[in-house]
DNA sequence: TCGGTATATTTGTCTTACAATAATTTTAAA
DNA sequence: TTTAAAATTATTGTAAGACAAATATACCGA
């Protein structure tokens, strides 16, 4: 408690709150190697007392960085690092996206043309027997409402690229335009089956190159349409 | 202050603190069109009597939404959403994954070679232009010390790609195995404009398959590149 | 040994008070 | 009248202390 000579230099560019600066500290524990994923913190009293901040202002970091999924708390049981990335903080994100279609669109876009290249590196027999069945789930439904079983033909793609990494975002970014996704009157079954098949089959013999084209071929068919679609609702 | 006869239902999943539900709340007036990102938020004082909680807790929400870089606040100046997704977030949950290179690697290559191909629908001029220019940079470059004009192609790149949505996820990547990249004691400057040179050159007519193939080549070198040295460091 | 009960630790929330910052208004000078 | 300086005030930032709620742990009894 005695000398507070520091905090003195960095009055940087976005404004430095000390909820920021304990973040920071708090983050450094596992950049620097310090603490690993999966490893408790210490209770709030003893963080308060090492990091010489209030309670409150710790709060706001640890609240932060449970928002960020970064750390879960539990009462009484205590705060955790987490072992991976989430996919709530990128929904929450999005949110200031929801009026730019065509940007959440190109987003799934650009993440998917990455994945289904990695995927066909990695993608497991069972995977790909997933993949099939989503297929036909969509093949054999009578209605028109087939819209779940495309989305998980899409989020199987992407976990077998088994990246921790971009596995949330995809999720967050296929959910956003699902309202678009609804309106789309013409859902064109037959077309979307072959698209997806020729995906499959590219993945099927391992080929990235292929996988790459198939995808991006049924990506600009479905950006097309989208955009299309909504264009007509709003004007 | 009548009556509280409300918040029974939800036990969810993830407990639900209150601070949670504040930010999903302030979220939602974005995702419902009440508010649009740039408009100014009230201040504290009626935010807390509108959402029924304590300042303390309010708090939490708002430094949570701050440090997602959803809002913005400024001491006297108010509270205000921001105009578009930010890149700081990603930094600090990449923070999981420091000691999965790999995840980085690749989550870095299916980010980019998603955007390269969208890029390559997309690009001017005058980014043509710079990314001309850094590679003249790195072929001029007498000492083997041109990371930064490395990452600047890549970034020219992915801004190309025009989306508001990817770009901050970019930076924070490329960041991200920068000490890595440091590492890497041989960089085989003629090979890296090679391949520079041949993705500038697909950019340049402008054609997706041709800027993926690039890229993906560039990539997977890349990525055996970086693999190779950490694992000859780390045993 | 098992199951329930009590205890204590840890996180969750609220109230109040004051500090710091900077937008706004007022005042004074040119 | 315009401009610049100074005072005011609205708003966010930090702190302290108290109590509530949840649950891991220890304890006790059957």
């Amino acid at each position: 408690m005695a000398e507070t000579t520091k905090k003195v230099f960095v009055k940087s560019v976005s404004r430095n709150t000390l909820a920021k600066q304990v973040v920071e500290r708090i983050v450094q524990l596992l950049v620097s190697g310090q603490m690993k994923p999966g490893d408790k913190l210490p209770p709030e009293m003893e963080l308060m007392e090492e990091l010489e901040v209030s309670r409150p202002v710790l709060r706001e970091a640890l609240s932060s960085l449970e928002m960020l999924e970064v750390i879960t708390r539990k009462t009484r049981g205590g705060t955790y690092f987490n072992n991976k990335i989430g996919s709530k903080p990128f929904s929450v994100m999005l949110a200031l996206s929801v009026d730019n279609l065509q940007a959440v669109i190109e987003a799934r876009m650009a993440l998917e043309l990455g994945l289904v290249t990695i995927a066909a590196e990695k993608i497991t027999d069972e995977e790909l027997q997933k993949l099939k069945e989503s297929i036909d789930r969509i093949a054999e439904s009578r209605d028109n409402n087939y819209g779940e079983s495309d989305k998980e033909f899409h989020r199987i793609i992407a976990l077998s690229a088994n990246n921790e990494i971009v596995e949330g975002m995809i999720d967050s970014l296929l959910i956003a335009h699902n309202q678009t996704d609804r309106q789309i009157k013409y859902r064109e079954r037959e077309l979307t089956v072959e698209h997806h098949t020729a995906i499959y089959n590219a993945l099927l013999k391992r080929d990235p190159h292929e996988a790459f084209t198939q995808m991006y071929r049924h990506l600009k068919y479905v950006r097309e349409k989208i955009l299309q679609t909504v264009q007509s609702l709003d004007f």
